[in-house]
DNA sequence: CGCCAGGACAGCC
DNA sequence: GGCTGTCCTGGC
């Protein structure tokens, strides 16, 4: 895949600890090509290539332009990092070895329309199923940037998604989440997304829930990952073990979700990733 | 073949 | 409110 390359016109100044590797990797986004040292992550109506080099961030835009403070909002470097991880080490005991661990990991500030069909997409599924279903999407939608002769398919618009055919849909092989998308793409659009913002996060998780296919766990991830809500804290299998084994605390999925916001206080959705790129690693490790 | 993978939901108590 | 069975699909 070298014939992507290209040289990176722009560079950010991160204060550490920042780890692109971790934060594109650790779920929060599905569709990025990676190859050597270069991601190409298709967000909105561009294709950002970036790099990481040292304490520096390494980047260019294709297609639509984007400001330097669009592509620090979206690798979370806008936020105080060593401030959220002193106020949870201040906070709670036992916290540090998963966070030294884990250090690096960024929350994400992804377009929250993507973000819904994609935690749709993932109930009970693997990433990469995940990721391949996503990638058909885009195909499908058709929309694309090249790259040096390389095209990358962007996400498609609310739009383009309510004109698919039947026979097209069905070719993602959803499943019993099928239901929920068709329903999705039918009741809502991008800027639903927009009217939320401004509301808490109580009444953001009660409008996100009436979207049929999203529950406890998949509306925490869309307003962690594309709603700026950094106590979100959502439990997924991992996180519900790594509660367990390392702080003692057990429950139903809505229970665990209150119990790591109490906890966790306002960065809860920060110890939430920490906590669970910790477990997953540990578990590739086979410990 | 059986089992499960980064859940949601209805039906039941 | 909590608990249980069920849901498509792909991979091992």
């Amino acid at each position: 895949m070298d014939e992507l390359s290209t040289n990176l016109q722009n560079r950010i100044r991160v204060t550490p600890p920042f780890d692109l590797e971790k934060t594109i990797k650790c779920g929060q986004l599905f569709r990025f090509l990676h190859c050597g040292k270069k991601y190409y992550l298709p967000f909105r109506e561009s294709v950002i290539e970036v790099e990481q080099e040292g304490n520096d961030v390494l980047y260019s835009v294709h297609g639509k332009e984007l400001q330097e403070n669009d592509i620090r909002k979206i690798f979370g470097l806008n936020d105080n990092i060593k401030e959220i991880d002193a106020y949870l080490i201040n906070r709670v005991s036992g916290i540090k070895e998963i966070l030294n661990y884990s250090s690096g990991l960024r929350i994400m500030s992804l377009p929250p329309y993507e973000t819904t069909i994609s935690f749709i997409f993932s109930i009970q599924s693997s990433i990469p199923l995940i990721k391949k279903r996503l990638d058909t999407l885009a195909r499908i939608g058709g929309a694309s940037i090249f790259i040096n002769s390389r095209e990358v398919f962007l996400f498609p618009a609310s739009n383009i998604l309510r004109g698919l055919s039947q026979r097209e849909i069905g070719s993602l092989r959803l499943g019993f989440r099928e239901r929920f998308f068709l329903d999705f793409i039918r009741e809502y659009e991008e800027g639903f997304f927009e009217k939320l913002q401004y509301l808490d996060y109580k009444a953001k998780r009660k409008e996100l829930m009436k979207i049929k296919g999203v529950g406890e766990k998949v509306a925490e991830c869309i307003m962690l990952f594309s709603m700026g809500e950094l106590s979100a804290f959502p439990v997924d299998r991992w996180v519900r073990r790594g509660m367990e084994i390392c702080f003692g605390v057990k429950g139903t999925t809505k229970g665990l979700t209150e119990k790591g916001r109490e906890i966790f206080g306002d960065f809860a959705g920060y110890a939430q990733e920490y906590l669970y790129y910790y477990m997953r690693s540990k578990n590739k490790r086979g410990e």
